[in-house]
DNA sequence: TTGCTGAATGTGACTAAGTCACAGAACTCC
DNA sequence: GGAGTTCTGTGACTTAGTCACATTCAGCAA
């Protein structure tokens, strides 16, 4: 209970929350990942319910022929999972959790989070926008994927990466595997940045020349 | 009430519903739609969680260029929507909902649902259910419209709509706007499947000569 | 029956995206 | 400073999507 109060302070679920919410989440398991490390396979069983308090969980599919695509962050600060529905269902993953960085979080039993969505409003309303903001998103994503053209999403992808920075860390393939396209398709998009002079390339690394454009390309086209 | 239980014999989540759902549900506006009605537009606010009696609901997003791409239906016998997002986070629909058949459905305000939530384990397991159905969908679709070739989709499409009957009554249009390409794309991979001779058309209408031969193409190719 | 009209389908030419098979560069670690 | 690994570049080719039409078909009206 005392670490509980030492989290609250970086966890804004917990203040303010309800009674039964505290006791169910004073039970749960507290556990801290390493970055990289795997949280759940594509066809894994689901055990637990995941609130992850800090660090994020980036999930991500697989084809047959090793190319990905990341649908979601299970971000900090909050955020949940997929796990409710196999959770309830007794189903299966559908997807691969990966931690990219450290990540602590808080593992529910089953039958506490059927608890918690009984007794605990303030646990209920987290659980239900967790899952609606990723509904959303997932709908976003299928209207990209089917209907934007590579360049824009490329240059969505820079700017919403690179914060307020100018220079971004990270190879060809990773953005491929990001996007959930080919690296070579990546690596001659980039080119013809690079040719229209807005970016410098180099190994691992992309520097903006000209942010603004990149910004535009990414807005409408 | 005497309408309610009217309801229960086709409508299986009825039977054994605990005490306060059946009260929610009985206060609840019950509706029928036409086919061919718009439910919701892709920007509109929700003000209803919507449960589906009977008949489908289309809900699919639409590109600046026109282009269509189904993504869920809400079925018959029970199924609901991603109403629940919005309702509770007061966001806007991401997409579009058409009634394809006549539609008899429970409109629940958000008070209601929110209660419905709250006090009924039985309505908030349906609830939760559907969401997490829709969710491993959604993330389904990302991945065949990211990995898979559009001739394998295609005859998916066909295997899934057409039952056990050997016709099927749509236009290349239809086909392209449920599977999210152009119809182009569509009428030359339907001409290359007659051409095999596993196929025959003509307008509005396609017909099986070798099904199993669709139905393999559907699998793995 | 003929002719009109709108919807559905066919087609060629072209651009964009994805695949395949490498070649070459750049980093890391003895 | 090599050796091995990872990353990037490139050409040739297939598949998908776009554009601009031509053609065909069904239903209806004259």
């Amino acid at each position: 209970m005392t670490e509980l109060s030492a989290l609250a302070q970086q966890f804004p679920l917990l203040e303010g929350l309800d009674e039964p919410g505290v006791a169910i989440l004073s039970r749960a398991k507290q556990v801290t990942l390493p970055a990289e490390q795997i949280v759940f396979h594509q066809g894994d069983q689901c055990s637990h319910y995941i609130i992850v308090v800090s660090g994020t969980v980036k999930v991500m599919g697989r084809s047959a022929s090793g190319r990905e695509i990341v649908l979601y962050r299970i971000e900090q600060q909050g955020s949940c999972v997929l796990t409710t529905s196999c959770l309830l269902g007794g189903e299966q993953y559908p997807a691969e959790g990966i931690t990219e960085t450290e990540v602590r979080a808080f593992l529910l039993t089953a039958t506490d989070f059927q608890q918690a969505l009984a007794e605990s409003a303030g646990l209920r309303r987290f659980i239900f926008d967790s899952y609606g903001e990723r509904l959303a998103a997932m709908i976003g994503l299928v209207q990209e994927i089917a209907f934007e053209r590579i360049d824009q999403r490329l240059a969505k992808y820079l700017i919403d990466h690179s914060g307020s920075g100018f220079v971004l860390l990270r190879s060809h393939q990773d953005i491929a595997d990001e996007l959930g396209t080919a690296r070579e398709v990546i690596s001659r998009h980039l080119k013809a940045l690079e040719q229209k002079e807005w970016l410098a390339l180099s190994r691992n690394q992309i520097m903006f020349l000209n942010k603004d454009a990149i910004r535009v390309l990414a807005k409408s086209e």
